[in-house]
DNA sequence: AGAAACATACCGACCAGTTGGTATGGTCGC
DNA sequence: GCGACCATACCAACTGGTCGGTATGTTTCT
C-alpha cells in the first residue's frame, strides 16, 4: 500500500476526487469512509490523518467541488463572447452540453450533499450554500449588464435571475434522476434559455 | 406499547406520517429504524410486522406522499377557476402559498428522496418517479388547453412545461435548503410564474 | 534526526432485521 | 351466548455485522 515517491502526497486530493464521485452516486450518509477509501486507494489512517472526521472531508470536498468546477468554468469559451446577453446564454449553452448519459456524473456534488445536510450537518450545509450561491454570483455582472430596461422595472434583479437559473439546474437534475432520463433536464434548460432570453436586451 | 382500540391498527399510518417528517428532515439513509418506531410511538416489532424492510417502508411512504398530496391539490380551490390558464397560475399561487419557514416542513419527501436513491435502490427511486410524474401530468390537461397556437408553434408540449414546473419547484426547495432561505423559493416560482404566463392564452 | 505521510489492528456504538412471544377481536360450531 | 380456535397486530430482547473514529506503529522526505 505504501506508495512511491511521485504517488505519496496525493492521498488527500484523491480523498476529494473520490468523495465527489460516490457521494454523488450514493449521498453522503451512505457513503462509509471505507468506502472512499477503497475508491480513493487509500488506507483509513490517511483519511485521518488529513481529515479529522468524515463531516470535514464533506466540507473540504464541497470546497474542492468549487474550485475545481470554478476552474472549469472560467475556462469555458463562452466567456469570450462579446455581449454580456451572449455570454448569459452562452453560460446556458455550455451547461447543457455538459449533461450526458449518467446523472452520477454530471450533477451537482453540493447540490446532492444540501438535501440530506441542512438540517443535520450545518457546517456541510453553509459550505454547500456558499458553493451555489458563489457560483451563481459569478453570473451577476453580466446578467446585469443584459437585462433589459422593462424587465428592470418589473423588479427583476440580476441577483434573483442568478439564483433562478441555479434553481432550475439543480431541479433539472433532480428530474433526471427521478425519470431517470437525462433529456429531462436538457428540455427544462430549454425552457430556462426561452425565459432568460425574453428578458435580456439583445 | 400500543393498548386501546383506537390506537390498533393505526401503526402502519403513524410509521408512514413519521416518514414523511424524518426522511425530509434527515434524508433517507441517515433515518434509522428505531427513529421511525420512536416518531411513531411504535415498537420495532410493529415496524417489521408492516414493512418487510426499511426500503419496502420507503416505497409505502412515497406512495403515501402521493395520495396525501394528491388530496391536497384535488382539493385546492384554483381548480374552480374558469378557464385553463387562470388554473394553471391557480396552481402555482397555490404552490407559492405552501412555501412557509421550514424547508423541513414545506419541501418535497419523494424529491429529498431521489437524490439518496437514485444510483442504489431503484425500488425507491421508481416510486419517487412516479410520484412527481404523475403529479406533473395532472397539469397537462390544462396546459394544453392554455397554451397559445405560437408557443405551440415554438416546439412547446405540455407535458414539458408540466415538467418543467416540477423541476423549478424542485430546484427552489433545493436553493432554499442551501441558502437557509425559503425566500428564494417564492422568487424563483415568480420567476417561473412570469415565464409561464408568457407562452399561456389570457 | 524529526516530522509528515501513511498503514494496520482494533474498539465501542449503533443498526437492520430476527425471534419468540402476548394481546385483541372476530368467527364458527354448538 | 359462549367457549374453542385463529388471524392480525403488536411487543421487547437479542444478534451479526457495520460504522466512525482511535491507537500505535512503519515508511519516506528533508
Amino acid at each position: 500500500m505504501l506508495k512511491t515517491r511521485a504517488e505519496r502526497g496525493t492521498a488527500r486530493i484523491r480523498l476529494l476526487d473520490a468523495a465527489v464521485d460516490v457521494i454523488r452516486t450514493q449521498g453522503y450518509n451512505a457513503t462509509t469512509v471505507d468506502d472512499l477509501c477503497a475508491a480513493a486507494g487509500v488506507t483509513k489512517g490517511a483519511f485521518f490523518h488529513h481529515f479529522h472526521s468524515k463531516t470535514a472531508l464533506a466540507v473540504a470536498a464541497a470546497d474542492h467541488w468549487s474550485t475545481t468546477t470554478g476552474e472549469l468554468f472560467s475556462s469555458a469559451d463562452y466567456h469570450e463572447r462579446s455581449t454580456p446577453t451572449e455570454r448569459v446564454l452562452g453560460y446556458l449553452d455550455f451547461r447543457r452540453n455538459l449533461i450526458g448519459d449518467d446523472p452520477a456524473k454530471f450533477s451537482c456534488l453540493v447540490g446532492t450533499m444540501t438535501q440530506e445536510t441542512f438540517a443535520t450537518y450545518p457546517d456541510i450545509r453553509d459550505a454547500c450554500g456558499q458553493s451555489i450561491l458563489a457560483h451563481a454570483q459569478r453570473l451577476e455582472a453580466d446578467i446585469d449588464a443584459a437585462l433589459t430596461a422593462d424587465a428592470k422595472a418589473d423588479g427583476i434583479t440580476a441577483a434573483s435571475l442568478a439564483i433562478h437559473m441555479q434553481v432550475v439546474i439543480q431541479g433539472a437534475f433532480i428530474l433526471s434522476k427521478a425519470a431517470d432520463d437525462p433529456s429531462l433536464a436538457v428540455d427544462s434548460i430549454d425552457h430556462l434559455r426561452r425565459y432568460v432570453t425574453t428578458l435580456l436586451d439583445t
